[in-house]
DNA sequence: TTGTATGCGTTATCAC
DNA sequence: GTGATAACGCATACAA
């Protein structure tokens, strides 16, 4: 059994260049200031030569402050939430800030518990992206004055950061697309909205656009469950019978996307010209997907590492007013919002941007 | 600017219940021993009325113990790591554990950047599902006797627990799969071998897999870069080319499956009748990709589970010599490695299992 | 400009 | 059984 020596202390280092351990502190923390060059130059070697690292641990537990930052996330199996989290984590990292990680597992109520434990850890500050559920209310206290920024979704009396994709934009644009594709007859599909933001706001635009549309198109709303698979295929049928010419489907997300997926080869039917689908988030396998799924690309990367960084300014001190930034997304034309069916003429599904 | 009360302490708890801090202490590790009713119900009490909670740094700092796990991982973004990470991080907070995680973003030499890192905060262990560049001898003086798991990748002279998908067997239901579905000649492809373990296993088991065939089919393999899908492309046109009758590719795993996809829509084949694919990594999406691809899944979420826990048993202090945990692969059968196109009987892609 | 002393919130070693 | 007290590694007020 090898015996490891223990990391050295700044104690070790204050020895090594017969300093005191004061002078070594104010090395790593003042080093412009108050010291003399050649008292500089031995403490710099000597922690050159014991590879000494300052403890930020202790750092932490003197100064409060822990270079910490604390990531709730509802559900890292989610690519939306993976995507955010490694934009976030990355300017997190370029900021000094190393991430602790605390994942839901999509049991909503254990929010207020990942919070309370990231908290004991004294990270400096929060990024939430959860379902948004508990009240601002129940979250300040353990907050204890600490930033936050939320991501996609809002929690109610939360006044803070929040960094989503422009949902109207996106709406808008998925609306706009299927309309110039020739598509007059809409269906959203939604999971239960539940209170989550980001839904409701994508519903909300559906309709208003719809509305503002008027007598040229048509459209309703549903929510289905996850294991109502059944009731997905029973929808789509309803859509199709009640329809004069191919409806088209507008997928909440990509979990809604790929369950519409699964129900329109269990039905049979050709994506574009039977039924038309576009979604809220775009994965990798979409152009591939039959014959390309269209889907509004959501800028993750982006809409994570802004995310921390503004976190990262509320904290250094900046006391705006809640700020909220949106971020348009982009528009993936793929067939499944083609009406013609292209397989006579030989294309090939893949990007067209 | 409300002022938040600081969260109370040790003392705070010692002063309210009308005892000494070495009280509260006992009560909270030794609860069990040296303790008089009284006392303990008086100390409970105050906690309770404090909410108090210990301070994991202060902890940390006083035991060198700080109930924290490191985790590497070479790239967030790819979701087998993140399917991994999900089953590590799991298994982590039921054990009392947090995670804390460190993106390589692909750039291996940020490997020891990033235990040095995750080791200054005093984790007690490090799970690694990182390139494996590092040999072991650079990486132990920072592991400093603490305990390593290794996830899907070996690292040379590093002898610690590992977790992996069985690669033997995973490749050999492959080329079972595609033998039984009628494909004669195979191509795997893989990116470039860089000493990843995993990439040469299952290289090197589909070679002796080969050998062992004999005559009744014929095999090779190449190492095609992402950024070369023009070679990828001509690669397979030249396997059709040679073959003589449809021939089966073997995508290494799943950047590569894609890579695949992509390459055949480019070609304007069809997957199954005119060259046959299957893959080690499933994703939701393969069944409705083209005609569904084909794939070996990996039991993902239990080994990340057995890596925490493997972890967690040596954090405990088991020393029994270095295990390696071989999980297998479940094939899923679907229209990328049919022969016969289905296009003609109607019937739909979709899981076959 | 540098050193001494104290405290951050715990746990552990001693006394009592 | 319980209470002082020291120490963990660091930063800072104060003294020099």
């Amino acid at each position: 059994m090898s015996n490891h020596p223990p990391r050295s202390t700044i104690a070790d280092v204050a020895r090594h260049a017969g300093v005191s351990k004061a002078t070594v502190s104010r090395f790593l923390n003042h080093r412009d200031t108050l010291l003399s060059p050649e008292i500089a130059r031995r403490v710099e070697a000597a922690i050159e030569a014991l590879s000494y690292t300052p403890s930020p641990m202790a750092r932490a537990l003197k100064r409060g402050r822990s270079r910490l930052i604390g990531l709730v996330v509802a559900d890292i199996t989610n690519p939306y939430s993976v995507a955010v989290l490694s934009g976030a984590e990355q300017a997190c990292r370029q900021a000094g800030y190393l991430m602790m990680l605390f994942n839901l597992a999509n049991e909503r109520e254990r929010e207020s518990v990942g919070l309370k434990v990231l908290s004991t850890y004294q990270v400096e500050g929060f990024i939430l992206n959860t379902m948004g559920l508990e009240q601002g209310s129940v979250l300040t206290p353990v907050l204890r004055g600490r930033p936050v920024v939320l991501v996609d979704r809002l929690h109610q009396g939360l006044e803070v950061d929040f960094v989503s994709l422009d949902n109207v934009q996106a709406v808008h644009a998925c609306l706009d697309h299927l309309l110039e594709a020739g598509y007059r007859e809409f269906l959203l599909v939604t999971e239960p909205l539940g209170g989550v933001s980001s839904r409701i706001e994508r519903v909300r635009a559906f309709e208003s656009r719809l509305d503002a549309l008027g007598p040229q198109a048509g459209g309703r709303w549903i929510e289905v469950s996850v294991d109502d698979q059944g009731g997905l295929a029973q929808a789509l049928r309803d859509l199709r019978a009640g329809a004069r010419r191919p409806p088209a489907v507008l997928a909440v997300n990509g979990v809604v996307s790929m369950r519409i997926v699964a129900a329109v080869a269990q039905l049979g039917w050709r994506l574009g010209p039977d039924i038309g689908l576009i979604g809220i988030d775009d994965t990798p396998w979409a152009p591939y997907v039959g014959p390309g799924i269209s889907a509004v690309a959501q800028p993750t990367d982006a809409l994570g590492s802004l995310a921390a960084r503004c976190l990262i300014e509320r904290i250094g001190g900046l006391a705006a007013p809640a700020r909220s930034i949106r971020l348009p997304g982009t528009l993936m034309a793929r067939g499944s919002t083609r009406l013609e069916s292209l397989a006579a003429s030989g294309e090939v599904p893949g990007n067209r941007g």
